[in-house]
DNA sequence: CCCTATTTGACTTTATTTGACTTTCTTCGT
DNA sequence: ACGAAGAAAGTCAAATAAAGTCAAATAGGG
């Protein structure tokens, strides 16, 4: 996949992310705009669009001088009361896999074997099948 | 019977997903059609005609700049052959990590989502489970 | 000839990039 | 201590890039 300058932007600050200790980092916008040449909205754009609480990370940031953008990642959960669809279980086991609380080896062959058993399924048992995989993922894991 | 231009864009993805290691590729569906010098609504037509879920191919995509079209092939599992029931189930994953075949940490997530997932099944539906796992995890690690 | 699959293109929706303008802090000089 | 200047971040809307939708027109097989 080509990556859009935002794209590149979202794997940076993830990385730094992993990196950090405290799974919290500190940018200054403009100099991180710097870096990737480009103007600062751009690096609010790629805040603002995926670092959402929706998407377990929460932001907080100080204008002026000494200003900052602090981007804190929290562990997810997920809501097995949410009717789980096909996306919304693939967009969890992704979102694990970014976080690295799942690799990519297990996450890949789980997306293969859930989307393989659930071919041949009458979407109600689709769907209990979803939530089923989502439930026993978050207890393996031990989310929740 | 002469092949339609709708057919010979369908061979050229299929040869791309052969190819592809992941089983998966990444097309921009503007460039295929320039390849193809049709619009590109026809590469959408052929998309959604024959690489739907009940073929054995799931699809996601996103607009805008360097916008993609991602196709993933899975195997659709056909009828079950194989009696399989739990214990045979975990064998086989057991006899896979054996093998290094398979990692541990993959094979007891598994075998916890499994667990987890068929808990709550009927009796058919949980042997049906099984054989689909024990097809999917197959076809994933190139079996057969 | 009729029916279905294909082809085409106008229009819609979504995502990204850019820049001008606004708001909020900090610091510095009086 | 206070106000002005400067430093950073935020807001918003326009411009551009891609993909999706839908329906009319056409082609081909039976």
């Amino acid at each position: 996949m080509k990556k859009s300058l935002a794209d590149r932007i979202e794997q940076y600050i993830k990385v730094l992310i992993d990196r950090s200790e405290e799974k919290q980092i500190e940018i200054q916008r403009a100099e991180l705009a710097e870096t990737f040449s480009c103007v600062p909205s751009q690096v609010t754009y790629v805040i603002s669009t995926r670092f959402q609480e929706k998407y377990g990370y929460y932001t907080e940031s100080r204008r002026g001088g000494k200003g900052f953008v602090r981007i804190t990642r929290f562990t997810i959960s997920s809501d097995i009361c949410t009717i789980m669809d096909g996306d919304k279980l693939f967009d969890f086991i992704n979102e694990l896999m970014e976080k690295k609380m799942l690799d990519s080896e297990s996450g890949n062959m789980l997306k293969h074997i859930v989307l393989s058993a659930s071919s041949d399924l009458a979407d109600e048992h689709r769907k209990h099948l979803y939530n089923s995989v989502a439930r026993g993922l978050s207890e393996y894991l031990n989310l929740n």
